[in-house]
DNA sequence: GTAACGTACAACCAAATGGTTGCACAAACT
DNA sequence: AGTTTGTGCAACCATTTGGTTGTACGTTAC
């Protein structure tokens, strides 16, 4: 088990944000699978350059991508530790779900009337 | 084992902006507690009922959250079923990744020189 | 050494975001 | 009936976002 590291909401924010953009999502699903330089990224996606650029800094800003240079290209990589942390995130809700559930299992294993939903 | 709907690129991006705010996920986490009407959420954040009324409208568009009427207030219920369905998104990046290492596994199997990172 | 390549960064722009106030309207209370 | 409460929506505003082009600079190739 890995030491969770609690993220701030403004950490969170950023990871979430850099996940609510299709084109961000695609260089995450490529980069996880083959590590590729930013211009080969760019050549994949029907826009500048830069703006390729951007969205794998706003990746990078949010610890989902990490870019190593290799002369005088730089490298993307997808982070898996920061996906299983999003995942983290995500299961605390399902928790605070199920923690809810138990409760009202609880409150009904008594008696009292079937609830109208 | 529920159908798995699939989802659309603008909709995994609204999930995912939806979650990449403070107050949103707050008012999940609330909601799927327990249930409450948008201006008892109002009451809880130092901002204007419309400013919360934004973000639930935010929320329900994203799926997270769903609004039931109740006479003249709006009862607002996280969804923990669109929770599940953004953890199996990320789900899918973990996968990806699984079988990256898989792929290296079967390769490294056989013999050659030990990768430098 | 010079040209080409890969990257970073600034300036700019249109559109979206996150907040505000004000108004309209339906439901509930007196 | 009239007032209060809860909601929704429009208009407005500052900031951020996602794209562009242009420029600068280090690295690689000739």
């Amino acid at each position: 088990m890995v030491a969770q590291t609690e993220l701030s909401d403004a950490e969170v924010d950023r990871i979430f944000h850099a996940l609510a953009d299709a084109t961000r999502r695609d260089i995450v699903r490529r980069t996880l699978t083959v590590e590729a330089s930013v211009s080969e990224l760019a050549s994949a996606y029907d826009m500048s350059f830069a703006a390729v650029q951007k969205h794998v800094a706003v990746l990078e800003g949010a610890g989902l991508v990490v870019k190593k240079p290799r002369g005088r290209e730089r490298i993307v990589r997808g982070n898996p530790e920061q996906i299983r942390r999003a995942q983290a995130l995500l299961d605390r809700y399902e928790q605070i779900w199920r923690s809810r559930i138990d409760r009202l299992d609880a409150l009904l294993a008594g008696d009292g009337p079937s609830p109208q939903n």
